[in-house]
Formats: structure tokens, C-alpha cells, sequence
DNA sequence: TGCTAATCGAGACGGTACGTCTAGTCTTTTT
DNA sequence: AAAAAGACTAGACGTACCGTCTCGATTAGCA
């Protein structure tokens, strides 16, 4: 931050200043400028570095993007014994965590870019399945306390809930009352069929 | 495409060529180069069309995108009387129309163009909300069939069908087996909770 | 100059102004950064224009200079009917001009850039041809007066006139006394042969 | 050039084989890349030297140039007993030393170089004046001999003879048939005014 | 013999400039 | 009035070098 005069070369080896000073630019620049505004020029103006030492340690846009997403605090994933509250209460921790930090334009911009990099795309794929497993351990728990039938496939629902809160990330739709959260949850719960059938 | 000598002015109207021409060119130069080759300029080069043309009819590449969209041959919505087989159909249909013409890289592009362009999430929303009264229009049969509780939110339940569709798409999946999205479809209608639940 | 706002396009040709604004920046510079701060971005900065429309029309640096130093007002060549009074005026006239306008800085450069740019090199050779004719001229007229012996070949000679003047401009001694000069076009029209030799 | 594992540091004093093994890749990267690509970037990766080493002998791009055209072979300065052919051989000796070995190329840099950097232009201003004088001394010999005038000034004839010489080189023109060259120095002899004038 | 001091290769650093691409605006000419 | 054409300013792209810096290893000469 206030460091003047700049940082310089700490000898023949990644200097740890300068890239916490770009990753905490491209955050800010984010923020600040949205995704629109978001480039390697930008990032390099306001992280006083010089766009070669981005380039060296991060080789695209999406590189940066990623780590910056990766830096952000995680979200809590309750645990109430109850696989609805869990589930509820995540979907409204992580909603509330895209809404008020930049994890959410982070996370936006880290997904349009991967529909133009391939990079990307593939950086985007593993982190994903990464979180997917984890959110998948609620509904494991669920089955072992008996809540969620035994041949259920735990990783796909899982699925189902991140492909929710992707679609009402990029729809700019974070402020869903939690009551909407909750019919949802119900839905993957209990289904949408009449009992009976 | 083909019409040497260039197309002209055809006086004081727009001239429906040039606009045939320049969706045709956007289309291709999406297919061809994907959202991150697609530009206006590139466009108007494909399409031997002045940039001032085309930002008289579409102020921006979301615009483009989304009459581009647009155009496109709809997906069938099955109807063979049953939840199961009219979600599962149109799924695949959708992930197939997809995946076998350009309306995939049209629509990613088109979402990923939201993430930065306010006009384009707008459009998009605008868009989106449309499209799934329609989906939501396979749950209302069920539900006059006596398939579906009455007081089922229809809109909520489309919405959630969608999300999984866009997330397949965003994640470059358009190729799960039928079973995976039957099987995906059956926790949507039957719940994953254990009977007696 | 004072032309704010921006210049912008006059429609489907080179606008004048903007050339004008460039080569009036691309001689600014030189004089006041000299060849070591003579950069494309250095002139699109001080001529308020776009890099892009600087290298439309000049492909490179080395025809950015030839053109500055083309449009420079041409040195006097005297007549005065005596061929040593011609050649010593003719080059304390050039390195005046040299010394009194940019046109120095400019020429020095256009030698500089040649040794390193191909194209600056056939320039250089092609212009300067020119001019030497423009300088054997002054031996033409004196070999008709009778003053030179009728073999003698006029470009050859006014080839080394015009080395002379490189040399000086190129280790910066322009400003060498008249007699000096004298003393060697002295040597070129009598020789350094003692009489009789 | 092959030695394999890189060279060290010889303890707190210059180590000889770096400074040889930089000036024999500077020239050999001006050889091969030209002026346009000798940068000590460059210099420093053929030569398997670290940057700081070059800029702890070679304060400049310059001082490099300079040193490595100082380590050529000179070129002969013959001594016929006539003057005209002392010249004629020598600037027939100098043109072919400079076109056949990286006598030229070397040279030629400097000079470009001198335009822009001061201590190259001071460097090469001193060095030139050594060479000269050692020309001016084959005219100095044939003053002796009494084949030229008492009263002329060697060093302004020499530096007659070397402007062409650079002329010359920096239009690329070294393979002037002798014929020329012999004509070039008639003129500088016997002067190309006519007899009786 | 152990310490100091200077040198070495290595490579990161903040910067500047390169030449290219696109954005979005503008004007003229043609229909 | 609208189309094509293409120029305009602006600024981002990713790369090459600049000259400086710090490192860790190395070795000579001084203590």
C-alpha cells in the first residue's frame, strides 16, 4: 500500500510484495470497475507494477482471476443436523458472501472469461468439482443419518444446488428471500410429485 | 454473402440485405472464432458491412447477440403426457440443439456478454424470463394432469430446470448421457429424501 | 495546435490535420528528446493522435523522419559565378541550416535509423542520390564556365562534398570556421600535389 | 563458447573469460542480428553472462561497441612511395576489412549509436581523431617525399579521405570498384580544376 | 585458518515502447 | 434518410529490452 519508494527486485526470485500488491489490485479493479473495466493494464496501474511481472506469474486474465477467487475467504457450509437448514443456510451464506465481498464479481467474471478461454474453462472445471464435493458432504451426512435415500448420488444434486446459485449469480439475482431459497431446497427434498405417485 | 458488387444503399430505409448479411456474418464469426474472436469489427468485415450499420440497429454486441439468438430454429417441448419423459425430452433436445448448431456459442456468448454489459443483462433476463414460462408450461400440464402438488411454485421449478441447463452449458457438459439428466430430473420430481420423510 | 476539442474524422479519407499535427509532433520531439526519445508514442502523445493513424501512413519510423525532413525549407545552393565561392557557400549555408534549424537532428536521425532499418537505408540512398545531383549541379555549371577540366565526373565529386558534410553533421562539428571549409574545398579544386607533379 | 558448467566468479576481481566471452558474443549477435537486434539482453544470453556483469565493465551500449571494434584487426596502411597508391590501397584494404569481416557492421553501430548517446558520440570523436592522425600520416610522408605542398594540413586531407570512407560504409556502398576509388583520390591529389587556373 | 570483499550467473523488478487490434464516433459519397 | 466506406482518437493486447537490484555461490587476499 503506502510504500514509497516502489518495490523492487528482491533478487532472482518471485517477489511476495509485489504479487500480493496485484492480486489485491485485481480484486480492487474488480470491484471498482467491474469485469468491463478489468484488464491486465489496469490491474499493473494500480498494483504500480510493471505488466511483464503479471504476465510472468500469471499468464492470462483468467489465471489471475483465479487465484484472486481462490484468495477469498470460503464460505461457511452449516451443519444443523438437518439437511433442509444446511442447505438453506448455505445457499443464503453463499448469496450473502457473493453479495457483500467481491468473492461474487470475482467469481462472474472468472466464468465469462472461461467462455473465451479455454484456460480458463479448464481452471474453472477443476475448482468447481473441487467445491462441488465439498457441498456434497451436506447431503452425504444427510444420508448417513438416514435423511436421503441410499442410492441417491449425492455429487449430482450437489450439482443441482451450484447450478442454482451460478444462474442467479449471472442473472444478478443474490437477494432471492430466503423463503425462495427454502421452496427451492423443498423441491430437491421432497420433489415436486404428489405423494402417492 | 456471395453478392460482388457490394451492397448499396438502398435510399432512405434500412436495407433488409445488410441486415441479413450482418446476422449471418455474426453467427459465422461466432462458430468460427467464438466469443473471443467475436467483435463488431470482425463482423463487419465478414459480413462487407460498415461498422456505422451496425451500430445503428444494435447498439451493442449484446443486441447482436441476442437477435442472433433469436433467430434461431426454437427446441421442440415434447408432450407425451408424462413429467418425467416431457422434462427429460426437452433437456436433451435443448442440450442436443445446443451442441449440433451455433445456438450454443450464441447463447454462452451471449451470457457471458451480460456479465459486463448492463443492456445485455437485462436483455438476458428479459429473454430468460420468457423462455421459462414456456418450460413452466410442462409443469402446469402435470400439474392439470394431477402429476404435480397444486401449490408447486411452476416458475421456481423451471427456473431450477434451467439453471442445471445453463451450467452444463457454461461448463462445456452438453454431452451427459440420458441418464444422468433422467436421473437428475427424478430428484427435481421425486426428492431425494427417504420415503416417510 | 489550440484545436480542442480533438480533431476527428472528416469521412473516408486521410484527414490533413492529422498529419499535420504529426509531422509538426515528430519534429517537436526530435528536436526537444533528440533521436534517443524519438518513439512513435512519444509523437501520438505530443500530436494528440492515435498510434494506429500514424502507422497508416507512415510504416515506420524511418518514413516518419524522411517525410519530416522533406518537408524542412531546402538549403540555398549560391551562384556566383566562381566555383570555390559556390561549394564553400553551399556548404556553410547547409551547416547553418543544419545547426540553426531541426533540420540537423532530423538528417542525423535518418542516417542513425538507416544503419539498423532496411528500409530507411534504400530512403536514404534514393534521396540522397537526388540531392547530389542537385549539388553536382554547381561543378556542372563551373566545368561549363571552363573553370573544371571537362572529364571530370561532377557526382563523384559532389559525393564528397556531401561526405565532408555528413561527417561533421554525424560527429557534431558544424560549426567548424569558414576557413576551414575553404581549405577543403580548396584542396578538392586545386589538389594537395605540389605544382608541377 | 562450450565450456559447461557456466563460468563463476574467479574471487573479487574481473574474470577474463566472461569479458572475453561478452565481447565475442556482442559481435557475433551484430554479425548475425545487425544493429537492430544487438541489445545486451541479447549479448548477455549468447554469452551466458548475467546483465549486471556487461553494465559493471560496459557503462553503455556504446562503450560495448567501442571496445569490441577496438579488439579487430586493423587494417593495413600500405607504403608504396607514392602517395596515390598509399591511398588508393589503404581505402581498398579499409573497404574490404569492413565488408568481410565485422569490422563494417561493428562500426557502423557505433556511428548510429553515437546519434543518440552522448559518451558514444565523446568515445567516438577520440577514437576517430587517433585514427586519423595515423592516416594523416601517410600524407605527412609524402610531404616528406616533397609530393605535396609544404602548407597542407594533413589532418584536414585525412579527414577528407575518411568522410568518404564513411559515407561509404553507412550507404552501404563498400564495392566500389577501385577504378572509383582512384578517381576519388585523383581529385583530392591533383584537384579537378583545369591546368593554368 | 577464518573473514571480508568483490565478482559471478541468474533472474525478478518497475518501466517504456513496440506494432496490432478493437471500440465507438464521425463525415463524405452514393443511392 | 440511410448505406458503404474508411478515417479518427483512445487505449488494451502480449512481448522485448531497459537499467537496477538482490540473491547465493565462489574465490582471492588480508588478518
Amino acid at each position: 500500500m503506502g510504500e514509497d519508494p516502489a518495490r523492487r527486485s528482491i533478487g532472482a526470485r518471485r517477489n511476495p510484495d509485489s504479487a500480493e500488491a496485484i492480486l489485491e489490485a485485481a480484486e480492487a479493479v474488480l470491484v471498482e470497475a467491474g469485469y468491463a473495466g478489468f484488464s491486465i493494464e489496469a490491474v499493473a496501474r494500480r498494483a504500480r507494477a510493471g505488466k511483464p511481472t503479471i504476465y510472468r506469474w500469471w499468464p492470462s486474465k483468467a489465471a489471475l482471476l483465479l487465484e484472486v477467487y481462490k484468495r477469498q475467504k470460503r464460505v461457511d457450509v452449516p451443519d444443523t443436523g438437518n439437511l433442509e437448514d444446511d442447505l438453506v443456510g448455505f445457499l443464503s451464506n453463499l448469496f450473502a458472501h457473493w453479495r457483500d465481498t467481491s468473492s461474487g464479481s470475482v467469481f462472474r467474471s472468472l466464468i465469462a472469461e472461461a467462455q473465451s478461454d479455454e484456460a480458463a474453462a479448464a481452471a474453472l472445471t477443476g475448482y468447481g468439482d473441487g467445491r462441488h464435493s465439498h457441498t456434497a458432504g451436506i447431503i452425504e451426512r444427510a444420508k448417513a443419518r438416514g435423511e436421503v435415500t441410499a442410492d441417491v448420488d449425492a455429487a449430482l444434486a450437489a450439482e443441482l444446488v451450484a447450478s442454482y446459485a451460478w444462474k442467479q449469480l449471472l442473472t444478478n439475482r443474490l437477494d432471492e428471500p430466503e423463503a425462495t431459497i427454502r421452496k427451492m431446497i423443498g423441491y430437491l427434498i421432497g420433489g415436486i410429485a404428489r405423494n402417492g405417485l
